[in-house]
DNA sequence: TCACTTCATGAGTATTAATCATGATATTTC
DNA sequence: GAAATATCATGATTAATACTCATGAAGTGA
């Protein structure tokens, strides 16, 4: 039976917009223009026949019934394709190194490394599978994923990539009092030791004026904090653009070393894979230059 | 992330292949030529490298790979569509109905037939689901639903719509014993009672010389059985043309009429609302005028 | 104020989807 | 067995969708 169903291109232009909260960076990330992009959107919007954004100063804030609609959506594309990557693997032509990222982890850090690995290594297909937790790789049955922990990966051999510094960052608009404390404290779901660990190592132990929402997507936290919803404590490397531009201020103290970091992980049976041992030299490779930067 | 995915019209072709067994009349479904649904089979090959079709007697017998696979992408198809009509009704504009439908009994009657339920219903949106069984219905949370049983559906009204008549068939190149017991007996997993229930009406306690295989799918049962493999316990509705036109034969006894049957069901709370009842009441019409046929 | 960024949209280009026509093969009818 | 019909694959062409380039209006930052 035939079906009612946007095109997938339109469906991934989509689900990259709420991601990066811009037109210009989804169409970075997926290779097309902004152009491109920016029709897509207007393409599902009268597809749906709403519209899924509220268009406030050049940016594109989605709707909770788009939120909601790609919270339900975006898994299952990635089943879909999953499931396409396992019917080819059964093909015996290529290999496939079904491989798990962290949502702002991959787009921000590794897709735009992952040239240099696809170009030395056409004989493995990439499948990448988001998720945000190590349960959501199992649960995936991965080969390898970089997952974001502290190192201890029941039945997973881990290797470690990097550290993760954490700041307190505020909007340049709303910023009036030095005192961290004053201001609404609001909440990452992935990270929900950044404010405890961030105040441990300032040596306060005092508690927040307000505790804030808490939200799960670095993007969307960032938008809040601009618009001066309260501080959040973040990873560096997602607000080091913002910083530098001036976008956000770190005014509070310095960055401190969180207690997790980010690891590769592979099954226990599966880590010495000739696949998977290839994806881990050149990552490890990869992210001993990003220290010599 | 950009993901690697077959286009959407692909799949749809893909298992409209498969369910009908015939390139032609997967095109007829869809409404496109024989040479566009013939072209995306080959472009889904190409895409996934590998043959997915046996070509065998102008016939495409699917692989098993294909068949695991369509197994589980058809529900992620059916899904992303009711959460696409879902994003559309939350707009005010449109009704839409969740209608569900058994695969077959919607290709073969309801499909054909429902030009005019939309045309007197501009108003009204259908989204259409398949699944094979009632809790597959109430797991999507459908507003309508055609299932197949005896009447009794916990938390749902139902209203009768037809009986379902039963009988043997075989292909007339296999036939040479009248006697049904010396052939293997296929069974229909959606049809479990079928040849106990037949075999009882016919007065006949004896075992079959063997029990073949059970399969899911009336078309792929229907060539099966034309291929010689055994006898099949199939609703007549279903064979009715095979049988007129001499492809299959029904040489052991009349068809009787199952202990089951089909009835529209709705959730009790639904069950009054304007669309649904506009469905009913267009459906009984229908089911009047068939048996005024 | 000027330079740059961002999104939306007109016009044009590129790619994919689909149709028509045809041929080869298989099936059905007489 | 011959003729008529059905079926799938494919060349050539057409249609539809996806995408790019260019541009303008509005927003942001120095």
């Amino acid at each position: 039976m035939k079906r009612k169903l946007p095109a997938l291109a339109t469906l991934e232009c989509f689900e990259a917009v709420i991601h990066h909260g811009l037109v210009t960076r989804a169409a970075e990330e997926l290779n097309l223009t902004q152009s491109a992009v920016s029709r897509q959107i207007s393409n599902l919007e009268a597809y749906v026949q709403q519209p899924l954004f509220v268009r406030r100063r050049k940016r594109l804030m989605p709707t909770d019934a788009a939120l909601r609609y790609l919270r339900s959506v975006s898994p299952l594309l990635d089943t879909l394709e999953t499931e396409t990557l396992r019917l080819m693997s059964s093909s015996t032509e290529n290999q496939v190194l079904m491989l798990g990222l962290l949502p702002t982890f991959g787009s921000r850090w590794l897709m735009p490394r992952l040239g240099g690995f696809t170009e030395g290594h056409h004989d493995i297909q990439l499948n990448i599978l988001t998720g945000l937790t190590f349960e959501d790789f199992k649960r995936a049955n991965v080969d390898v994923a970089i997952a974001y922990g502290n190192g201890n990966f029941a039945g997973y051999q881990s290797f470690h990539l990097m550290n993760e510094t954490i700041q307190p960052v505020i909007s340049p608009d709303h910023y009036a009092n030095p005192d961290v404390l004053s201001y609404e404290h609001l909440q990452m779901s992935t990270r929900p030791s950044a404010w405890p660990d961030w105040l441990a190592a300032q040596k306060i132990d005092a508690k927040p004026s307000k505790i804030g929402p808490t939200m799960g997507h670095f993007t969307m936290m960032i938008e809040a904090v601009r618009s001066g919803l309260g501080v959040a404590v973040l990873p560096s490397m997602y607000v080091k653009d913002d910083l530098k531009a001036g976008r956000l201020l770190a005014p509070f103290g310095p960055a401190v070393t969180s207690r997790n970091g980010y690891y590769l992980i592979s099954p226990d049976h599966l880590a010495s894979s000739k696949k998977v041992a290839a994806f881990k030299d050149w990552l490890l490779t990869e992210t001993q230059k990003k220290k010599a930067d």
